[in-house]
DNA sequence: GTAATATTGCTGGTTTGGCGGTAATTTATT
DNA sequence: AATAAATTACCGCCAAACCAGCAATATTAC
């Protein structure tokens, strides 16, 4: 996975989801540049811009592993 | 998906492949300052520091959403 | 027990992502 | 065509991620 294949699935959503750069922005309460940078796979970005931007486009992200079925979450 | 619950599942794979933090940030290029607050969950991250990490770790990150079968890469 | 290793914590400095603002370019609408 | 909206781009500034180094504690090994 990289950076710019990330960038790929955000714009694709949101092109879907028919919402302007802006609007996705302001829905997910972090600046318009964030959204532009990540989409174009521009620079690196932290976990929680993503996280914002991919919880106003119905996106899960999962982790993948073989032991991944042996981790459990103790609490919350 | 929260940063703590992300920082958990390093945590349990790092121990299962037996690895300290010094020799998991050593293999991963990054320092060991990232792996010890990631797994704490204290702080924010970069998604490079991430993904060099799971990496290591053989974790894969997975986009889940009902348009995902629609995406189809262009290239690369 | 002691010694070695690992983890946790703190500190100061560097790097960089994110921000708003602005402006140019592209696209859509009328 | 002209106008409006959206996208792309660049600019300082600030906040925060990241780093190495060191120290203290916790854990493990001998």
């Amino acid at each position: 996975m990289k950076l710019a294949t990330i960038g790929s699935i955000i714009l694709f959503h949101r092109k879907q989801a028919g919402l302007s750069q802006k609007e996705l922005s302001d829905l997910a309460e972090i600046g318009k540049t964030a959204v532009f940078d990540l989409e174009k796979g521009k620079s690196n970005f932290r976990i929680e811009t993503l996280l914002k931007i991919c919880s106003i486009l119905n996106i899960k992200l999962e982790f993948q592993s073989p032991l991944m079925e042996y981790w459990r979450k103790n609490e919350s």
